[in-house]
DNA sequence: TAGAGAGGGTTATCCGGTTCAGGAGAGGAC
DNA sequence: GTCCTCTCCTGAACCGGATAACCCTCTCTA
């Protein structure tokens, strides 16, 4: 009943819990034929390492750290966390690491939780998403000196690695594109502006108009009622806009529904750009053209990073795939 | 530099290991003076009990695994299982549990990766979701003796315990409401047929149907596009049903786009039900008719069991509230 | 004033591994 | 025959807490 131990297998062995520890790690120290004849005991009543007394021996947790700070609602929204989550398991899991989650409410909740397991050595390392201009949690990571690694700008990340994608890229081949389409009146329905990167984005899109074309964005919480209402509003202006980039795709989805509502075609009277491609995007009438990126393996670069990381190695920025546009049926020319 | 235990505490506050330890536990065996200064000391140097020394002590590990077995396309998608993790999470983090998260590829897998946590005292419990017939991770949970809560219908999950809610109630209160509306020719735009609620939603749809409408069930791996394409068969065949229930809210809205596409107008031609419902159900136009119920509450009942199993007590089948049709523009009366 | 009992601490041991400092025995060189 | 080296293995200590058992010092009671 009782999980067998390296001191069963010892007696079973008949030798020290030495000579099993040694076999069972693949270190020298013990003949061939004792450490074939050890192993095969231990597979035999289904030995496995206990991981808290490994761990404290001063050894890794190998487990992993991420804390959303997200309100649920829009959690289960965004496809994008879960893309994320298994794109970092699939390297993990090939080196037998776990993830330790925890949704929490608060930036001062996520710090707590992430002081929390260092302390009580539960992780060994942890990712940091959302970032904020002057974030609190960089300096109180950096503090703790635990191995993390940024999902985000590297000009926000303090000493801390980043892991980033150039959303400025992405934004001005978006503008090109509806330019080139001969849309001159363009608006962004951007994330909370608290975000890094809804600022990089901004100011790109800023710039990426600037003298070509008359651009308008406004802010929301990424929620589908504030899209619908953002749009609601663009629309609704004397000089609204012939093209929409969205910053995710439940608002470009809500967003091409107010167009319909209000008697406005997609593509012909308006445009739709949505920000991250997922089936959402697809199953609409007409489907969105989206900016899209392999969400799974930016998580994974993420974790080959951290897991880096925390055997020690020194990890400089490094910069993801930038998104691409994905052309569909939301995109056409303006209308003379 | 070095995490401070109580060994440290110990020599500055002048007492030995084991006062600290008791102090620290609020245990009796320490004056209230030594304690309040043992605490103090604890504070100022911001200790925490390292994890892994307490739970070699034969104590708990204070976390529980969920590992879930969907490809990440189809998580990304399903706010279900992030809203459930958060709804689990509330009460994990209430007593300071955490939450070991994995992503597999296949019940193997899946059963691997509890084995290995049990096997390692990683976890203490775990969660089972997405219940086959004759599902083979039960047996295997059985066998190893950890406490399991079961998110699905207790007539399948042995002898684990399971928390779950009357899907047939609902299916009932659908088929009710919409032949209430003078439809005749429902059909259902299922899930997995493997999935035993899959099954359950099934018998319950085609007995509520049985000699007042005709009815049609189709098989979905849940994804827009089949969602699509089932509806897009439905639609075209000569005796057309006039109100499709969908299994989830991707499926709907891929339904909905598909009918707009045909030019069959919903709700005049069509009535759409969606379950699960979501921000995503609520921001297309018309907004869907959809069976709602609270899922981070499903998943914080789960929890809650989980760890009343964990402590030792018994915890028969929960039955969880059913869920609510919540009526908005998708459905509307038959046309004669 | 001895004895009982309670309060407040301590020492020793354990949990399941890892690591370090040897030690026994075989084999080789001189 | 002696000394040295190398292989293979062992005892003991340790990681950071929890816990059982015991001990000392008061205080209260008979």
């Amino acid at each position: 009943m009782k999980r067998p131990t390296i001191a069963d297998i010892a007696s079973r062995a008949g030798v020290s819990k030495v000579a099993v520890s040694y076999a069972l790690n693949g270190q020298p120290g013990v003949s061939e034929a004792t450490r074939a004849r050890i192993v095969a005991i231990a597979d035999e009543i289904g030995w496995r390492p206990n991981s808290a007394a490994r761990a404290l021996n001063g050894a890794r947790a190998n487990c992993v750290g991420l804390a959303l700070c997200r309100p649920a609602r829009i959690l289960g929204v965004e496809p994008f966390f879960m893309e994320l989550i298994s794109g970092i398991e699939g390297v993990l899991a090939d080196r037998s690491y776990a993830l330790l989650l925890q949704v929490v409410t608060s930036h001062q909740q996520e710090s707590e939780v992430y002081r929390h397991w260092w302390g009580e050595s539960r992780i060994d390392g942890a990712f940091l998403v959302d970032l904020h201009y002057a974030d609190a949690r960089v300096a109180e990571l950096e503090r703790l000196g635990m191995p993390v690694v940024v999902i985000g700008h590297p000009s926000e990340s303090g000493s801390l690695s980043a892991v980033w994608s150039d959303d400025g890229e992405a934004v001005r081949e978006t503008v090109g594109y509806l330019r080139a389409l001969g849309h001159h009146r363009l608006a962004r329905v951007a994330g909370l502006p608290e975000l890094v990167h809804t600022t990089v984005r901004d100011q790109a899109f800023a710039q990426a108009c600037e003298g070509v074309a008359e651009h308008v964005i406004v802010h929301t919480d990424y929620t589908g009622e504030e899209g619908a209402r953002a749009t609601r509003r663009l629309l609704s202006s004397p000089d609204r806009p012939t093209a929409i980039v969205y910053d995710n795709d439940i608002m470009a989805v809500a967003g091409l529904s107010v167009a319909q509502e209000m008697r406005v075609e997609v593509p012909r009277d308006l445009s739709i750009v949505a920000w991250d491609d997922s089936p959402l995007a697809q199953v609409v009438r007409p489907p969105l053209t989206a900016l899209t990126r392999d969400i799974p393996a930016y998580g994974a670069h993420a974790a080959q990073r951290l897991l880096a990381l925390i055997s020690g190695e020194s990890v400089p920025p490094y910069q993801d795939q930038a998104a691409v546009l994905t052309p569909r049926g939301s995109t056409g020319p303006a209308r003379a």
